[in-house]
RNA sequence: GAGGGUGUAGCUCAGUUAGGUAGAGCAACGGCCUUUUAAGCCGUGGGUCCUGGGUUCGAUCCCCAGCACCCUCACCA
């Protein structure tokens, strides 16, 4: 027998022999009336408390023991004497592991060494593991938390989220922030009168987005949909119908590589306001994010590396061009395809010979602005060429109204003013529709109905996309997009003998 | 896609300097123990040393191939 399937049936043992002391080893529920938390805030001595949690350590000694139960409050510690319980409730006490979930009534007390504390009156099991948690210790010195043979292997704490939960009390932190940061987003959004509306994840055609989709079939209609890549053209579509303000939060798909910043599956925060412009959107994104870190946090700074990153508005504003001669020195607004190919080999930058000149500036600004935008900041007036849905600069040819904002070197968001010409779009769709014929595996698809909807007239609109795992990342200081995933997209896990279920 | 790293007990890790099938702490099991607390004391059990080939009398270790994860770069928003 191997030695997890040997651990496994001790406590199988366990079980058994709980339930032949007349115990129910699974319980179908418990009235608390106090979390762990709330015991130790309310402590009162002789205190009345009805508790339940997880049992994370045991300390026994006889026919007296301690142990910490935790719930989602936190710890509090129990003390279980034989002759509070009686020899019954003890003897199943005894049958206890690590990691079973106990429901407990008693009073609080102080232990000599000051802890408060449950004395057991009524112990009752609720659920018994059959599984060895991971054995994490901690001990809290000086406010510091010291933590000893932490859970840290990181393939098996995304594969199995449910126990990296259980033993590691600061990813449940993460999620619940980015619970929070969503819910901000939320009622930030809804309390400025905008409209949250659900649209398709299905697309015959998808777009939005320079990206290789999922395919699947439809069997009914025999057809391909697409998962979608982006939000854009369907929220837009919603502009030409009339709502002046909409947004969605949902995920977004896209088939490319997955690393610390990639997930194939993403969550996309996307908001037209129509009457708009890109530099109402700005001011909002920088507000939004401000507010929103404000009210999680409490509050605008965010500790990252050793650095301090202020996120209080106003923050840096440059234009793409003005960066990128502030960074390399050379000014390439006006200059030819050629002259900016010549700057590119002089920045020892690699070139395919037949790059045109978004690829080419986006190639620059890639390798020399981007890492250099640690605070805050936004750039805006992107070349046309690579912004095939926002519309034309109103005073600078090539250019078009468009901005992302970066911080620590990274996209933050992508918000332009929309393009609402139906013309122009055409044109635009048709240059894409080229790359694409290029073997351009990224460039849009035409999508006519969207063309279609344009011509009925879209007013003016700003609009805005926020990757929401990734402004998670940048407010928790989270160094992976897996760290602020629940269930991060992983490569199937071999058969493992050892999990596979017992013949019996 | 390229390079590097890691993979040993349920968990965290040693180790095999030079090839002879392996150790610690915690967890588990047994005994003693009715206010302990990262680990009370004593004892015991537990391993396909990632997988598959090769070299060898013999491989966890050396060689080759593969897999997973991590890091860097490339691709990519």
């Amino acid at each position: 027998m191997d030695p997890l399937s040997s651990l496994r049936s001790q406590r199988l043992q366990k079980l058994k022999k709980i339930e032949e002391l007349g115990a129910q080893a699974y319980g179908y529920s418990f009235k608390r009336t106090h979390t762990a938390e709330e015991i130790l805030s309310a402590y009162k001595e002789a205190m009345d408390v009805s508790t339940a949690g997880r049992i994370m350590s045991m300390r026994r000694m006889g026919k007296a023991s301690f142990a910490h139960i935790m719930d989602v409050s936190g710890k509090i510690q129990i003390y279980v004497k034989q002759d509070n319980v009686g020899e019954e409730t003890y003897s199943i006490f005894k049958n206890l592991d690590l990691g079973d979930i106990i429901g407990v009534k008693g009073q609080v007390f102080k232990t000599k060494t000051g802890e408060i504390t449950v004395l057991v009156s009524k112990l009752e099991l609720l659920a018994k593991t059959l599984r060895p948690l991971p054995v994490v210790k901690e001990q809290v010195k000086d406010d510091e938390k010291i933590v000893y043979d932490a859970f840290a292997d990181k393939e098996l704490r995304y594969r199995q989220r449910y126990v990296d939960l259980i033993v590691n009390s600061d990813v449940r932190k993460v999620f619940e922030a980015r619970s929070k940061i969503v819910s901000e987003m939320r009622r930030y959004l809804e309390n400025r009168g905008y409209l949250e509306v659900e649209t398709p994840v299905l697309q015959p055609i998808y777009g939005g987005a320079n990206a290789r989709p999922f395919v699947t079939h439809h069997n009914t209609l025999d057809m391909t949909f697409y998962l979608r890549i982006a939000d854009e053209l369907y929220l837009k579509r919603l502009i030409v119908g009339g709502f002046e303000g909409v947004f969605e939060i949902s995920k977004d798909f896209r088939n490319e590589g997955m690393d610390r910043d990639h997930n194939p599956e993403f969550t996309m925060m996307e908001l037209y306001v129509a009457y708009e412009d890109y530099e109402f959107m700005m001011d909002l994104v920088e507000d939004m994010v401000y507010t929103i870190s404000n009210n999680v946090f409490g509050s605008h700074k965010i500790e990252v590396d050793g650095k301090t990153i202020e996120i209080k508005p106003p923050w840096k504003r440059m234009t793409y061009m003005g960066a990128i001669k502030e960074y390399t020195g050379h000014d390439l607004l006006d200059k030819t395809t050629e002259q900016i190919f010549q700057v590119a080999k002089s920045l020892h930058i690699e070139v395919e010979p037949n790059a045109g000149k978004g690829r080419l500036l986006d190639e620059i600004f890639s390798e020399y602005v981007e890492p250099k935008l640690i605070e805050p900041t936004i750039i805006k007036d992107f070349p046309i060429e690579i912004s095939p849905l926002a519309k034309k600069h109103r005073s600078v040819p090539g250019l078009t109204e468009r901005f992302e904002a970066f911080v620590l070197g990274k996209e933050l968001c992508n918000s332009f003013s929309e393009l609402n010409d139906p013309i122009d779009q055409k044109e635009r769709f048709e240059a894409q529709a080229r790359l694409k014929a290029q073997g351009d595996e990224e460039a849009m698809m035409i999508d006519e109905d969207y063309i279609r909807a344009l011509e009925y007239g879209m007013p003016p609109t700003a609009g805005l996309g926020i990757g929401i795992d990734r402004l998670v990342m940048l407010l928790t200081a989270s160094p992976s997009i897996r760290d602020v995933i629940l269930f991060p997209q992983m490569r199937p896990e071999k058969a493992d003998k050892k999990d596979e279920p017992e013949q019996k």
